[in-house]
DNA sequence: TTCCAGGGGTAGA
DNA sequence: TCTACCCATGGA
């Protein structure tokens, strides 16, 4: 938390303020739109007002509804809608979630100055360009990357939103709001119904043994943030999870901020095939010699080469 | 019907 | 390491 925050009770709940400290060139706008997954639940976008709708089930177990909107140049105005007083923890961990799904801390001072030098790339990386909308845990990046394998996006906005809906925790004061569902909310419900019920055909094994695991304590995913680990360390372990094979691990690599892999699926493929090798079948090495000039920032290259606002 | 979508696991060479 | 095949689901 940056600030003192303030709160007021009002029927049935409270109303508390929180602001944060934005990184200079910050863009909120420009952040929730940088990914698809901003259309993906818990999350919510108000274009018009231009604000950041998530659902949240804290640490002690109690489930909150958060807006950020962008107060200044460098300040975000936090509004978190309660049925309690939230505490300095319930605080802190508020903060640091909106810290880490706006990637506040995350320092792109070198891909910026790349940037600067070709004209070309000055204007498609738009002001507040680069901090890609992630989620506030592993465990929510990796299930919604599973749920983009080999399915088109309309299934995975509709897998994401069945999860959420049928075993997400619900906000007091509106049960239509709801969390991202835990591990063990998951682990619970069984590979059966995630199949039958969330439709998740193959992928309900997958996820299932990844729950089980989580809830269990036989596995960390949150330890990946480890600033010690490489790009190379973080996808070869993120390797060991069912369901997540090459392009899993560099999606997920690439949000925890390591841009130096491409993550290869159909969508790149193309996008690269269109605008480099005249719309012909491409092989693997020749995406790579389109953006291996820009080193460990080449995914992120790619993302705003491809101008990727996608829903 | 058949194909395939922002792939992954496995077997066999 | 590379290839072929299968895997659930649902839209075109």
């Amino acid at each position: 938390m940056d600030r003192d925050a303030t709160h007021v009770s009002h029927t049935g709940g409270t109303i508390t303020h929180l602001n944060i400290v934005a990184p200079e060139r910050f863009d909120l706008l420009a952040t929730c739109a940088s990914h698809g997954w901003i259309v993906l639940p818990p999350c919510r976008f108000d274009m018009g007002r231009g604000v950041f709708h998530r659902t949240e089930r804290l640490a002690g177990g109690q489930v909150v509804d958060l807006t950020v909107l962008q107060s200044g140049a460098t300040e975000l105005a936090v509004t978190i809608w309660a049925v309690f007083a939230p505490g300095i923890p319930d605080l802190q961990n508020i903060a640091d979630r909106i810290r880490t799904m706006l990637r506040l801390d995350e320092d792109l001072s070198e891909f910026e100055t790349l940037c600067e030098k070709d004209p070309r790339w000055r204007a498609r990386v738009r002001p507040g360009g680069g901090r890609l909308l992630r989620s506030p845990t592993v465990f929510e990046d990796v299930v919604k990357t599973i749920c983009t394998t080999n399915t088109t996006w309309a299934q995975t906005e509709q897998m994401t939103r069945r999860l959420v809906t049928q075993l997400g925790a619900p906000h007091p004061l509106g049960p239509e709001r709801r969390a991202f569902p835990t591990p063990e909310a998951i682990a619970k419900f069984g590979e059966d119904r995630l199949r039958k019920e969330i439709r998740m055909g193959y992928r309900a094994r997958y996820l299932a043994e990844i729950a089980v695991r989580l809830a269990s304590g036989h596995l960390d995913l949150e330890a990946l943030r480890s600033p010690t680990l490489t790009g190379d360390n973080v996808r070869q372990q993120l390797r060991e999870l069912p369901g997540i094979g090459p392009y899993g691990a560099a999606t997920v690599s690439m949000l925890l901020g390591h841009y130096d892999e491409l993550a290869i699926d159909s969508e790149l493929r193309s996008f690269v095939a269109t605008h480099y090798y005249g719309d012909r079948p491409v092989t693997e090495s020749e995406i790579h010699a389109v953006y291996a000039p820009w080193g460990k920032w080449q995914y992120l290259a790619y993302w705003f080469d491809s101008g990727s606002t996608e829903t």
